[in-house]
DNA sequence: AAGAATTTGTTGTGCGGGTGGACAGAACGA
DNA sequence: TCGTTCTGTCCACCCGCACAACAAATTCTT
């Protein structure tokens, strides 16, 4: 019975039944990296017998391996549970996270492990066919030692911009410039390689990942709000991604803020991108326009707030409780530049916060700095890479592309 | 494999594919108060076999109950498929759509049918108790001609407040002057029942019954935006309620609209309330005060649209343009008196939404009126309340009361 | 009008998968 | 050292769905 897919109404017959528990299962591990067959069995009330024929699948499929007991859990009398971990060689994806300026990409492994990294500059204005090529380029550097037995589940890719939900085509990225981009099928193309490929908005999938493994774990009703250059959210309400119906879901970025405010790029007056938007807090702080994309390392180097930066704070402030009043979350996770602006007028942000928000929504809403630090749009690429995994493990694992280096070098 | 529920990492078992079986079948049913066999078999995905079984225990369960064929229904040569129709003695629930100034009740039966209502007006500033006893009079009203076998599985209240979803405490009902009322006990106590209540917010119940049976049925991301005096929505995500981490989303009334703007009840200045709210537009039409809760009447008898109104089009549709862009719906439904007023200032409405919103979220959306009429959040009252069964049919009616109308009159 | 074709209901059998009990193994505590 | 406690493994068992064969009820074809 179900739980993290949505089906619409579809009967379940007995081998759903086993794909999604070995699929639960498995989400588990990968929750913790490791954890004891004990455990499973009382997290997933189903029987010690059938944990252990579904640990036994797992390892027959090279997903997991038997672990020694973690030595300082235990607590009390009784035989020792044996571990689940996972797998050495155990199945990959490729993480990518593009940055309006510069590209990371990462080989990551179940349990969010970072096995590789690479990084590399994206060169302003460049053609998607440019950035594509470079970020293959970087793929090929992560792959290389990758071992040969490790199979490449799929490709993970953290977009700044919108992103259909459908077909993963990039609608708008407006600080690269793009208009209905596959940069998907781009990637692949300089790969010269055929496996699924992921793409989705940056907030999103900084939600996600600081969900499933940042200050967010436990926490079913969150947001991410990230300041790259423009500001967006993403959304998860109930445990489930909030995508809306193309996928756009948590453009909080033009939210009406002051109708006569200044003009936005979107053709509005006053969108709340306009107050809190990395422009115009580059204006405010008398940062030159081309140090925009790295507003995060200049508003680093300063060591105490200017009235600007307070105002701007409390405009933050303000516009969240807007969001709190809409979404009503558990958390509001501020990625980005918003890290660094929450280090230097954190209180102005609260405040602004506090003052305009509803008693209800805001008794319960705590405003966090990610867990993530920067990763969290990279670790949530890998994450719905390694979704259909989750899904159903041996199929997911059917898809894959095993000796990938090879692939890559032939 | 699960739908409807979110459960967090549970296994399933096989006791519980039947009980998502049986519920899942039951909730086809409920959609459309009919189905043939041969719809449920192509519908769930299970062989025929099986759906005959699951459909078998629900007619020994009193809930449904073989019907012939839809006559119209034939397409072609084969045997005709055995309906499965909601049994007439079924179980049923009892709706309540508590209203500023007026609470409608109805027993509702699977399927949606309204067997029997009633209603009556609420006195203004009344307390909880006076209109706790008066809900509770119209409740045995409607229960008097209920069938003896036909069990009671719940009660289900929409509240123009904010709800609590741990408990349905209402928290805040600013039109009724009530502040943490606990309206369920008050009602059971009345009553001198116990039987599951459920209470939501009218809007998040107006979205669920669109969605059920509405102009939103097949449609996955919707919105109802409801005025009432205040205005509220309800949001259906994925096909699930957003409910929030207290169950507070989807208050829309207090966005920021225009921070010059006029002070509203909440302590800032401008939402989008002041603009659109019942007040606002009882002004701008010159409409007095102690008319405000039935402005929908009002409004309902001009026959043009005075330029103020127009004005006020615009703005309701500059307030979608940012819930539009924050929520990404397939549809967005205009409840209340949001009703009348689209069929004046329509085009106003739609153009400034097209005006404001962005262009990807925008392409998908569309502007309609609710399905069901005024009926929206009463439907949605009985939709909750029947919930369980949809859950676990067997449990559900274990826990049901029979033989109400006896029990209320002892 | 009668037989063929088609679709569905019904029944019995088989299989997959989770359950539960019995037993053995491994640590802890007295 | 021995009892306690908890876990892993193996077994038979039950439950629920799938599948195939047959019967029933229409429509289509000739």
């Amino acid at each position: 019975m179900g739980a993290q897919q949505r089906r619409s109404g579809l009967g379940t017959n007995q081998e759903a039944v086993r794909r999604h528990n070995l699929g639960t299962l498995l989400r588990h591990v990968h929750g913790t990296g490791q954890m004891s067959r004990a455990e499973l069995t009382s997290l997933m009330g189903l029987n010690r017998s059938t944990i252990a024929g579904l640990v036994a699948e797992l390892e027959s499929l090279g997903i997991s391996e038997r672990a020694t007991p973690a030595g300082g859990a235990r607590q009390g009398a009784g035989r020792p549970s044996a571990g689940v971990a996972i797998a050495a060689d155990g199945p990959c994806v490729i993480a990518v996270d593009l940055g309006v300026d510069r590209a990371v990409v990462a080989r990551v492994g179940l349990g969010g492990r970072v096995l590789q990294r690479a990084q590399a500059p994206v060169p302003v204005g460049g053609e998607a066919w440019q950035v594509g090529a470079s970020v293959a380029a970087l793929i090929r550097e992560v792959v290389e030692d990758a071992p040969a037995a490790s199979p490449l589940v799929g490709i993970g890719i953290s977009v700044p911009g919108m992103v259909r939900r459908s077909d993963g085509l990039i609608r708008l990225a407006p600080n690269l410039e793009w208009h209905d981009v596959s940069f998907g099928g781009i990637v692949l193309a300089a790969l010269g390689l055929d496996v699924p490929v992921s793409l989705a908005n940056d907030a999103d999938l900084g939600a996600l990942a600081e969900h499933t493994r940042g200050v967010g774990v436990g926490v079913d009703d969150l947001i991410y709000v990230s300041g790259q250059v423009g500001v967006g959210a993403g959304v998860i309400m109930g445990g489930h991604r909030l995508e809306g119906a193309g996928g756009y879901a948590g453009e909080v970025g033009h939210l009406r803020f002051d109708p006569g405010g200044r003009p936005c790029h979107c053709g509005n007056r006053g969108c709340w991108e306009t107050e809190v938007g990395a422009h115009a807090i580059a204006e405010a702080i008398h940062c030159p326009p081309d140090k925009v994309a790295q507003l995060d390392e200049v508003l680093d180097g300063f060591d105490s707030p200017s009235p600007e930066l307070c105002r701007t704070g409390t405009a933050i402030g303000h516009g969240l409780a807007s969001i709190v009043n809409m979404f009503n979350p558990r958390l509001v996770v501020l990625g980005g530049y918003f890290r660094s602006l929450h280090q230097l007028v954190g209180p102005d942000i609260q405040a602004g916060l506090s003052d305009r928000a509803l008693p209800a929504p805001l008794e319960s809403v705590r405003l966090t700095l990610p867990g993530l630090g920067s990763d969290s749009a990279l670790l949530g690429a890998a994450e719905i890479a390694l979704e259909p995994l989750f899904v159903d493990p041996v199929a997911a694992l059917g898809a894959a592309l095993v000796d990938v280096r090879a692939r890559l070098a032939g």
